[in-house]
DNA sequence: TGTACATCAGTGAACGCGCGTTCACTGATGTAC
DNA sequence: TGTACATCAGTGAACGCGCGTTCACTGATGTAC
């Protein structure tokens, strides 16, 4: 089984190599070949483990999607967002994501603007991020709360907040630390929905 | 003066082509032959008014924000982000100039993902608009309520949200009518700048 | 276990498509006298 | 006002670069007997 131990590494090698250069040039700068020579590997290589270079792209999602899955199960999990402590768990979880797979996310978001097909499976991405939230959201008017609109629209708000945010942050030369960015949109957030402070 | 006339006529078409096709197939997709084809120029041409794809696309920005000066010198501008008139009226503005600029907006963004100039550029333009909203967002903080972060950090997020929910706002199927837009991301804003409901 | 053949991962030069850009040319407009 | 020449906007075929993709080849690993 010597050849498909090989064969494994290469793919690695070649994922690993495009998650580098995508860092440093972005997607939609970089060349096949930028990441096979990134990768120590002859161009032609490449196809023998991806049909192109968003091939590539959607095995990164997969692998991302296969560690994200877990957590919304997990017990312990708060859905009610009247409660500071589950919008701040909500937040962290985001923020913590963001930062591991901030490659992948900006290049998703490259794809997905010259390419339809990938527009629409970001927006599945998305909204399957978002599934369990409209319950939490919708929480805080059975309790009695005015959200700042729909429920629809509230979250949609709440997550072009946490979105946008982490991106612009992401391109700052001296960010905040993690758990200062925590704090910040968990206020902001929770404000929104509650029309209070904690 | 018949030469002068003519040749700002194609320049204008070409502008005004390129913007349709920037909105129909976005700014990375569109070649230098759709922009000349959907003018009725020889591809040629183009070359005679803009040296590529960018100085064109400069030239929309340069037309953009031509159009955007003179708001904020404006008479009966309120400043006092604890009034919100003064939070819906900003809203409103921004709201406004999405819109109508939605095509350039986006080609921009498209433009600053794949050149680093074009990003600068872009976050040059963006600071322009929001210099003198640090001092209403501080305002809050001098009426004696507390902001959800730092003065720059909460204009931060409030900007975040803004524009990410707009330009979520573009791709929806069935968008929320402007002014509902607007209520709801006043409503939002101003709670969570503000920590309380109005 | 040994030998002959098949299969596979990897190589890198070469091919060819797409598209930006050029340039010789045309016809109209402007200028000189 | 008329004539000869210069300049300019526009044309579109052709050129050439960049890069994705292919493919004949190599050497190693696996399989059949």
């Amino acid at each position: 089984m010597k050849r498909k131990e090989r064969a494994a590494e290469t793919e690695a090698a070649l994922k690993a190599a495009a998650k580098r250069v995508f860092a440093e040039r972005g997607y939609l700068n970089t060349k096949i070949t930028d990441i096979t020579a990134e990768a120590g590997r002859a161009a032609g290589s490449f196809y023998n483990h991806f049909a192109g270079k968003e091939a590539l792209l959607e095995a990164l999602m997969a692998d991302m999607a296969a560690d994200g899955d877990s957590w919304a199960a997990a017990p312990g999990h708060r859905s009610d967002f009247t409660d500071p402590q589950a919008v701040r768990e909500h937040v962290a979880v985001y923020v913590r994501r963001y930062r591991e797979h901030a490659v992948t996310l900006r290049a998703m978001r490259e794809a997905a603007l010259v390419n339809e097909g990938f527009a629409a499976t970001v927006d599945r991405f998305a909204a399957s991020e978002t599934a369990d939230l409209l319950g939490h959201v919708a929480h805080v008017a059975e309790a009695g709360r005015q959200l700042p609109a729909a429920p629809e629209t509230a979250l949609r708000m709440a997550f072009s907040l946490v979105h946008a945010f982490l991106q612009a942050r992401q391109q700052q030369a001296d960010p905040a630390t993690e758990q200062e960015t925590v704090e910040a949109l968990t206020r902001f957030v929770y404000r929104g929905l509650n029309g209070r402070d904690y």
